[in-house]
DNA sequence: GAATCCCCTTACCGATTGGTAGGGACGTTG
DNA sequence: CAACGTCCCTACCAATCGGTAAGGGGATTC
């Protein structure tokens, strides 16, 4: 469903490729129409043509991720516990796939951005997967007495562990060094297994 | 050292103060001088006079931001173990004064953009504070000894978190509405220093 | 073969961007 | 009083922003 039903990647897709890549390495104020297109050979009229305006476009790379993040959850093994299966989510939206790097920094973004911009944009898109979170951590044992807001700020607590590192390679690159930030990446995703093991285990707090 | 030094707000202080604010909610690209200067009922000029460019504008508010954090480990009670100090540290970060809130949507920006703007701006104001934290941990019983790679990434797992935390109020507000997301604000607190204490006491993984 | 549609072009628009040039008001210093 | 430095102004600049208008080439359709 996520994936083209066209038989080779049109202009179009291309375009929302493209614009994906660059408003995820320079957001939306930091990227023109203009340079989307001349990255494709093309003029930003080309752009406009397949999508009316900057915003739109901006929103159907925001619609194509939300897509994405619930097909996420298909890939799971649908036989496994409970717990197992938000460790593997967790551990699954971490695997340094450009492509998955280029979502974070996207959704990051977008959290960042869409209160200025004042439209709901993705927010909406981001309703229904936080809740899938949720009601999966609710049928973890130990957390079917949690309250909602229990729930949810642990949610967030562990979707910005993730996002957090996924976002912030290059600049702990620029800190540590090339041989140590790889380091820590390999081991990252051990890690966060751990911690993920950990807080499930404890069940919510007092 | 990282407060004023001049005796009252000086022009240029709330120039810095308004920078701070605007780049925060918008983002470097996002945001003008001239509108800088606007809502401080100047021109541009007056901006251009006294830094220069808008990019040593940005660089100067990084540069406060690193200080406001250095600062913030001296504001700790220096007697407690150090398991209580990472703990206090992480829950004084997310005390949610305009100002920190500001702090944090800044830093994620920054994080976000510095490969972009590919100067290392924030990048190395970072690094003493974050060596800091891994010091700080390392002293914690169980975790002396963790790798730095292991030790890294529980840093920036827990950064994640409360940061992630401090930008994302309005989206959530946005998606749950105001009273939800004001009790998952209000529980957040004692949800992260819950989360803190287990993954401190539960130590490194494997 | 004419009409139509799709895709993309050149040409242009007003508004805004970061930044330069130069000057005026004001206080301090000689 | 003259000179000077600080602070902020108006005026202006080329470049770029998102978007509109109009048209052309090529394939499809009647």
């Amino acid at each position: 469903m996520a994936t083209a039903f066209k038989p080779s990647a049109s202009t179009r897709d291309r375009m929302i490729e493209k614009a994906r890549a660059l408003f995820a390495e320079r957001g939306f104020y930091g990227v023109s129409i203009a340079q989307i297109a001349a990255e494709l050979g093309l003029t930003k009229q080309a752009l406009l043509h397949h999508f009316g305006t900057k915003e739109r476009l901006y929103g159907l790379v925001l619609e194509q991720i939300a897509g994405a993040l619930a097909d996420l959850k298909a890939e799971l093994e649908p036989g496994t516990d409970p717990a197992q299966r938000l460790q593997d989510w967790f551990v699954a939206m971490i695997s340094d796939t450009p492509l998955r790097i280029e979502r974070s920094r996207l959704l990051m973004r977008e959290i960042l951005d869409n209160q200025v911009r004042a439209e709901r944009a993705g927010s909406w898109y981001l309703k229904p997967f936080l809740d899938e979170l949720v009601g999966m951590l609710r049928d973890v044992p130990g957390w079917s007495g949690a309250t909602d807001a229990q729930l949810r700020a642990t949610i967030v607590q562990l979707l910005g562990a993730v996002n957090y590192h996924a976002v912030s390679g290059p600049t702990f690159r620029g800190i540590f060094g090339t041989e140590a930030a790889q380091a820590m990446n390999d081991i990252f995703a051990a890690q966060l297994r751990h911690m993920v093991r950990v807080v499930l285990e404890a069940g919510p707090g007092a």
